[in-house]
Parts: C-alpha cells; structure tokens; sequence
RNA sequence: GCCCCCAUCGUCUAGAGGCCUAGGACGCCACCCUUUCAAGGUGGAGAUCAGGGGUUCGAAUCCCCUUGGGGGCACCA
C-alpha cells in the first residue's frame, strides 16, 4: 500500500531483526549486506509486473473479473446487509456482466478492480500448531479484490503471488490470519501452485488480553532498545511467549532457540506480553556480557544520563568507555537494563553536587548528629589519606569511628553516601568513594556539611 | 451480526488417561547474607486445571454443551 508504506517502517523493521541478530539466506539487502536469494526482487513495489501478470491469467481463465461498482453502490449494500443482521460480502453485481456491459462501463469511463471468484465450498487446511480448521468460503465475503481500480495489487493477492513463485514451503504468521487463510489456499489452486503448509501462532497480547497494540503497549523493538533492554533477552523472552522447551531451563540464545525451537511446541492461546518477566530476563543476559562487552553496551546509557544532569544545569564532565570500565563490577549485578547505569554511576561526573539538606539526615538520626558524623568521617577519611584511599584501607576506620561515637554503622554509612551521592540507594559505599576519588570524597563532604550548617 | 480460534496459579508455562494431594519461572511475602540498593540462597502464599454433562476402573488430559476471551469479515497489511 503506498499510501502507508514508508522506507522509514521498511527500515525499522529492518533494524530491528538485525539488532535482534536474526539472519535470512534467502531476502532483501540488511546492515550493508545486499539481497540473496534466487527469486527476487524482495521488494513488492519492484515486483509489479508478476502481480500484473499473475492477474492477467486469473482473467484470462474467468477466475477473476473486472468489477466496476462504486464505492456508494458498495457502501449501500454493506448498510443493508448490516441492516439485514447479513454479514457484509459483495453480492456479485459484476459477477457475470456481458461483453456489452463491460464496454459500456469503459465507454463511461469507470475504472475497474479486479476480484477474484471464491465459490462454495468447504476449504480445510492442516494447520501446524492448531491442527485441522476448516471454514467455508461463503463467510469469507463474497469475490475478493485483488487488484485496485488504480492497478496496484492488495496484500492477500501480492503474498500468495510471492510465496508461489518463491517457492514458499511454510507460512509461519499470527493467528490474526487464521481466517484469512482460505482466500489464500484458493488463490493458491487458482494459480496451480502448490499450498504452502501453515503455522499460526498465538498472539502477543496487551495486560487486557486484546490483541497487542501500539495504542496499549509499546511495540517498537526500537523503544525497547532504547530503554537498554539487550536483543540476547529479547529474543529469548519472544520466543517464551507460546513456546516452551518441556524443560525447565528457560534461558535461551539464539542459536540455542534455532536447535531447539520447534512449531509442534508452539503453543495456541494468545500470551499476554509481561515487561517484568522481560526485565528479569534482561537482568539475567547482563549478568552473562563480560566487562568489557557490558561497558561497551551501557556507555551511551552512562553519557546520555550525564548529559541530562547537564541539560537541567549541573556542571558535568563527559565520561569516557576507561571511566566505566573499572566500574562495571559494582553495578552488573545491580542493573536489569543498560540505563540503570545512568541511575548508579551518574554522580560520579556532576561536579557540583548539591545535597538536598532535609535528604542528608537519616531516618533515625536528627541534622546535629549527622552533622558531627560528616564531620568525624571527614576526618578519619583525611587521616586515611591520599596514598591509602581504597576500599579496605577506608572501611575498618569508619567502622572503628561508627563503635566509638555508639553510632550504627548503617547510619553513618547512610549518611556519608548520601552526602557523596546525592542518593540512598548506590552501589556499596567504599568502592563509590575510591570511584569518586579522595579530593572530590571530601569536598563533597565538605559541601555537605555547608549545607547542613546553612 | 456472521465465521474462525482459544481456555492450567495475577503473568509466562509443564502436563500428550493413572507418575498430579498439578511441577517450574516472573511477580509478591518472609527469612538468611548485608553499610544502602541489588544479586544470591532458603521457605511461603498463590490454580476446586472456566462451568456442566458424558466416555473410562480411572480425566487437567478424550467427546459434547454452556460461559468467557480473542481474532477475522476493507479498493489496510
């Protein structure tokens, strides 16, 4: 359809079997590699000529027709047959017009669709995952269009052209074209090719239980990507939802799906799309990724959370791939999507933190006791000094100090994180502080204080 | 309205007549670990297998009906 189809979706769509690491041998031209396959062109656009043939043989053998109704003459029968409680279908007004009619049509200058006769009968078809359907074709309303009154073909005739003339062995498609199929197995007798064999799989479904929709859901693989979901989790969720391996092992590559992923499992109730299930897993493939495939993953997360500090006024420095990748065992374990990196690790390159005072003071303590406590832990952090400042060398001290004041070690670690972070829940504390290093550690502390005592 | 499909914990699912007093996973709740948050470990709550009839010695599993849900019926794909 031209009127809808942009290079935009096209390439979205593109981009988003790539990025998912899904390959074809046989299709169009994807990530810089050009098309392949023997019966292209992959493009329904650059394959208007077989559409156009294919129809003209359908023509020619009196299996389609020339229609000429109006789309007033057709809107009027729909209103009636609606009227009528009829479900709606073409009467077959132009079924049988003589080669007068037809030329006076012309003559007046009506441009003509052409349908496709569908007849009665009963069509079964053995569908892979739901087995035996059979439906009549006098619900599927009446002769079918196949080609517009401007000369393009419509979807149901452009696949079945496709798939005959690619020699299409399976149709692998949602079960939203589960009642469709019957149009396509007569257009395929029609055109004497072989059937191809079916597989409709169940739905991916919104938290309501309808179809899943860009209204009720997001559907973009490229949102997802965005959000630092990782295609290794993503794939592994998509193919969990109506298959499963009779196991219970559940985490799955991809080449791991290809050895074991069979249709007979495909199961045929529609699955209810559950993001939680998906972060889980996206949790579970980070943990996988080594440091440096992981740092190499979340550092656009990393600059653009800084950048965002940025835009809303901070002064920040922008980080570099060396800064994260020393971090990354800190925070692997603490993230189930590459932008959780921005929430943990973004204060390490503000470099004018300011604490919310009132959020300084722990739950139990009061500002005095908090303030005393920044200020001792300064200075057992100064006595520590510069040459010793690692995570070992910092922690016996405060702990010392937290005994000695009759302080609970979590208050006063609560304390210092929040005057270095800005938040309560980071990354553990001493590794945060060598991250942050000593001079920034105690002017932070320092800023703190200030602003306790303000 | 008509046609088609579907039906096991909130969710994803195991289950192809006895192994099921229905198993696993996510989520939830406890506890352990622990400086916060996670991760990890242990345990728990959670499904009269939608309901009703059959068939059978025996049914979540087979058949029928009902109910519920979904999808499809375009000069969209």
């Amino acid at each position: 359809d031209v009127a809808r189809s942009t290079v935009a979706y096209e390439q979205d769509i593109l981009d988003g079997l790539h990025w998912l690491g899904i390959d074809w041998d046989e299709g169009p031209e994807v990530a810089g590699q050009p098309a392949r396959g023997p019966y292209g062109p992959y493009r329904q656009m650059q394959r208007l000529e077989h559409y156009d043939a294919a129809a003209k043989k359908l023509l020619a053998q009196d299996k389609a027709y020339y229609c000429y109704c109006t789309r007033e003459e057709l809107d009027a029968d729909r209103q009636a047959q609606e009227a009528a409680h009829q479900p709606p279908h073409y009467v077959g007004r132009c079924a049988r017009l003589s080669a007068a009619d037809r030329a006076a049509k012309e003559a007046a200058g009506v441009k003509a669709v052409v349908r496709f006769r569908v007849g009665e009968e009963l069509v079964k078809f053995d569908d892979i995952v739901r087995g035996q359907v059979e439906i009549d074709t006098t619900a599927l309303g009446g002769d079918l269009i196949i080609v517009r009154s401007d000369g393009t073909p419509l979807y149901h005739f452009t696949v079945c052209v496709d798939d005959a003339e690619m020699e299409i062995t399976h149709v692998i498609r949602g079960e939203d074209h589960l009642s469709n199929t019957p149009k396509h197995i007569l257009l395929f007798r029609a055109m004497g090719a072989t059937v191809p064999q079916f597989a409709h799989l169940p739905l991916i479904l919104n938290p309501d239980r309808t179809k899943m929709s860009k209204r009720k859901s997001q559907t973009a693989v490229a949102d997802y990507r965005a959000q630092g979901y990782i295609p290794e989790a993503f794939v592994n969720f998509l193919a969990l939802l109506g298959w499963s391996s009779g196991t219970e092992e559940e985490i799955f590559s991809l080449s791991e799906l290809g050895e074991r992923f069979t249709l007979e499992r495909v199961q045929s109730g529609g699955a209810v799309f559950d993001k939680e299930r998906l972060e889980w897993l996206n949790g579970q493939w980070i943990r996988k990724l080594s440091d440096d495939e992981l740092t190499e993953r979340a550092m656009p997360f990393l600059a653009s959370a800084v950048a965002a500090r940025g835009a809303a006024g901070e002064a920040v420095r922008t980080p570099t791939a060396d800064d994260l990748a020393p971090l990354m065992p800190m925070v692997r374990e603490r993230m189930s999507t590459l932008a959780g990196v921005g929430d943990m690790l973004d204060f390490l390159f503000v470099d004018d933190l300011r604490v919310e005072p009132s959020m300084l003071v722990p739950k139990k303590w009061d500002r005095a006791t908090t303030l005393a406590a920044l200020t001792a832990a300064r200075q057992v952090i100064a006595d520590v000094g510069e040459v010793s400042f690692e995570a070992d060398e910092l922690e016996a001290p405060l702990r010392q100090l937290a005994e000695e004041r009759g302080w609970k070690v979590g208050d006063l670690f609560m304390s210092i994180r929040v005057a270095v972070t800005g938040k309560t829940a980071t990354p553990p504390l001493f590794d945060t502080l060598v991250a942050l290093g000593y001079e920034r550690t105690l002017a932070r502390l320092d800023a703190a204080r200030a602003a306790l005592e303000a």
